[in-house]
RNA sequence: GGCGAGGUAGCUCAGUAGGUUAGAGCAGUGGAAUCAUAAUCCACGUGUCGGGGGUUCGAAUCCCUCCCUCGCUACCA
């Protein structure tokens, strides 16, 4: 075992948004494999911290305020102290566990942007935004809707399209509409902080580079990086018209706060500096975020990749170029792609998941954490299932590793008094087993240095079915009778095994890891020594327990039919007849019909009802012929909002019925004898 | 329709500097064993590596094309 550099790491998992209660999702994506790599890390000697924290400011929170007519402060306490409860039962060992709303955070965020706006950085811009006189307030870009000046796109953002990736002045949007009261917001000028992010996109192009070559970066990160490169980094604002978040340091800056992207990236500093206080080592803080030998890595989703390649590398890379405490840049950002729940996406409003909590209080954790390491998305997108995780818990943890510990406790206890036996001479099968073990720890810390920490977890587990081979091949309840001194070392090695496994085990399955050791009465020893064989001969160990019981399929089957009852409640939700009396259902007749030009879809319809004229665009063209719709009688909806489709104003839907057929629809047809603008009801 | 990801054994998936008989876990079948949470161990797969075409001495692995699935997004009004 080569003596290993003992390594400065700072691991960051993304701050959880303390707008909700964490989901078995978000543990997968940035925060059980990141525990994992820390944990790992501390065993092999390495000084590392973990740090993470709620962000806490932004428009989503103060929605959630309104709506429940509390202050966002109540909201963030809430789910501040829920979430971090949550890691808490599972296990997560951060070193600290901040928030973005403490004075220190507020502090550091304002000396980034004070720091940028002294050395002529940030680029002031007056525009029109936005501005919702119904709610008084800017509208952000997420909060309105408009249709894209450009390509058309009906949900573009008030200065950005999505679809085209044009940008464009909020003036230019057409058919703008305010999200959070549905009324059409008026322009209003205001004037705003911008980050130019296009300065830095050669340097990042480079650091990107370095550090794939250097590290190797995972290819789906890689590839996100390169698409936002080929587009070209746009200017940024980096301040918000809004009164909850950290106030703009600057004369004249009332009611502008900085943009939550540009400060919740700066609440990993923030958060150390925090931890830096509480162990009252004032320096803490820049011996890792300061330090050129420190190894970062941030864990994340993928839907946080672009903020950690490139934005917040672009600030500290500001930083460093106007500062003499230079900040090093993550060496690595391994991010993960999404768990699905039982094949569909976790959805809170659909109530379709279940969150950690929920979960902790009917399982323990580490079942759970085995379960998820297990099936990692570390490449692409996977699914938790109930049928899944009992199979992991009894097939695995229960009856591979759990069983071999207890049957060789048990062996143990009955005939060698609860003490380590001795080892007597060695067979081949021993020292193969001996040299077996002494080589899992580097295998397997060798994967999750690499952040395959799937692979590591299948590794941990292979070890303890090649204990329960080596059990069932060495026969010790035949050598008991007839060579007690073969028996001895069979369960020495076994337990010696049993000890390695408790360590490798350890990120993964911590809480029972710990049982192990007491039952062992060990300790924890270096990473890359646990392959070798520490127990004294004549230790006395502890009464087994068991580890795992096996969840039964009841259980499961509650779980499952507690999903089906709950989806379809909310698929079906019940309308009152005062909801329904809303949509106002009106015959019409097709007076004249033509194709929408370069579209597949869509029809534009001249319509007759009774007192007017009116033209609707249908996405009928695929079934119907404009020829064939002349002069027919249908059903349309007659209240509906104009819309602007291909450019063209359609007001009203008509109705038509799926059909077997994909993409055939058939339009409801009404008596020839029933007059243009009748209601239905 | 656009973008992205994927289609490999019944299921979940691994498998890129292209090379001998394509792998693992689970499930299934048969067997061994009985110390153990009825837990373990061994043996067993003629899989068109989505279809077709191409490059190559040789492709699951590279190129083209088509089909299908999922996600996002859309002309779902």
């Amino acid at each position: 075992m080569e003596k290993l550099k003992k390594e400065k790491v700072l691991v960051t998992s993304a701050l959880p948004y303390a707008n909700g209660r964490i989901h078995l999702g978000h543990l997968s994506g940035a925060y059980l494999p990141a525990d994992i790599y820390v944990r790992y890390k501390r065993l092999k000697g390495d000084d590392v911290i973990y740090i993470c924290g709620s962000d806490e400011h932004g428009v989503p929170i103060t929605i959630t305020a309104d709506k429940e007519k509390v202050s966002p402060k109540i909201i963030i306490d809430r789910y501040h102290e829920l979430n971090k409860k949550a890691f808490e039962k599972f296990g997560m060992s951060f070193d600290i566990y901040s928030r973005t709303s403490i004075p220190i955070h507020h502090k550091t965020a304002q000396e980034f942007f004070k720091c940028f706006y002294d050395n002529g950085l940030l680029v002031e811009k007056k525009s029109m935004q936005f501005y919702d006189p119904k709610a008084k307030m800017f509208l952000p870009d997420r909060y309105v809707e408009g249709t894209c000046p450009k390509c058309g796109n009906e949900e573009a953002r008030s200065d950005e399209c999505e679809k085209c990736g044009s940008l464009y002045e909020p003036s230019e949007l057409k058919n703008p509409k305010s999200k959070i009261s549905g009324e059409t917001p008026i322009l209003k000028e205001t004037s705003h902080w911008y980050l130019p992010l296009g300065k830095f996109q050669q340097r990042l192009e480079k650091y990107v580079d370095e550090m794939n070559k250097n590290y190797g970066w995972k290819e789906n990160v890689l590839q996100y990086c390169r698409g936002w490169f080929k587009d070209g980094l746009k200017d940024r604002a980096v301040t918000r018209d809004l009164d909850w978040g950290i106030k703009v340091p600057l004369e004249n800056a009332e009611g502008k706060v900085i943009y939550v992207w540009f400060e919740a990236v700066l609440g990993y500093i923030s958060a150390t500096k925090e931890l830096s206080e509480k162990r009252n080592e004032p320096d803490l803080w820049k011996n890792y975020w300061q330090n050129p030998e420190t190894k970062y890595v941030a864990f994340i989703g993928k839907d946080n990749i672009v903020f950690h390649t490139i934005i917040f590398p672009a600030m500290l890379m500001a930083w460093n170029d106007y500062n003499d405490d230079k900040y090093i840049l993550p060496q690595n950002v391994p991010a993960n792609e999404f768990l699905n729940f039982e094949s569909k996406k976790f959805s809170k409003s659909r109530g379709w998941g279940v969150d950690v909590l929920e979960f902790l209080d009917m399982f323990p954790p580490d079942p759970l954490r085995y379960t998820l390491a297990a099936n990692l998305p570390e490449n692409k997108d996977t699914d938790f299932y109930w049928k899944e995780f009992q199979s992991r818990n009894n097939g695995e943890l229960a009856d591979i590793l759990g069983n071999f510990i207890n049957r060789t406790f048990t062996f143990a206890f009955k005939h060698f008094d609860g003490k380590v036996p001795p080892v007597y001479e060695l067979q081949d099968i021993d020292k193969e087993m001996i040299e077996l073990v002494k080589n899992y720890p580097e295998k397997i810390g060798k994967l999750i240095e690499r952040y395959k920490i799937k692979d590591a977890v299948f590794e941990m587990m292979n070890l303890a079915r090649a204990a329960n081979k080596y059990f069932n091949d060495s026969e010790p309840w035949i050598t008991v009778k007839k060579d007690k001194n073969r028996c001895a070392t069979t369960i020495n090695i076994c337990l010696n095994t049993i000890y390695t496994l408790a360590e490798i085990f350890e990120p993964v399955i911590p809480f029972t890891s710990q049982k192990i050791f007491n039952m062992l009465d060990a300790e924890k020893v270096r990473w890359y020594e646990s392959g070798q064989f520490h127990l004294e001969t004549g230790k006395v160990l502890k009464k087994p327990e068991i580890l795992f019981t096996k969840i039964e399929d009841k259980i499961i089957d509650e779980q499952l039919s507690m999903l089906d009852s709950g989806e379809t409640a909310s698929e079906d939700e019940l309308i009152t007849i005062d909801d329904f009396k809303k949509v106002k259902l009106m015959v019409a007749k097709v007076t004249e019909a033509e194709k929408v030009p370069k579209s597949d879809k869509l029809l534009k319809l001249k319509l007759h009802t009774g007192n007017d004229e009116r033209q609707v665009v249908a996405g009928i063209a695929k079934s119907y012929s404009p020829e064939e719709l002349i002069g027919k009688n249908i059903l349309i909806v007659g209240n509906l909002k104009p819309a602007k489709l291909f450019g063209i104003e359609s007001q009203g839907m008509i109705l038509a019925l799926d059909t077997d057929e994909k993409e055939r629809v058939k339009i409801i047809e009404i008596d020839p004898s029933i007059s243009p603008g009748r209601l239905a009801k």
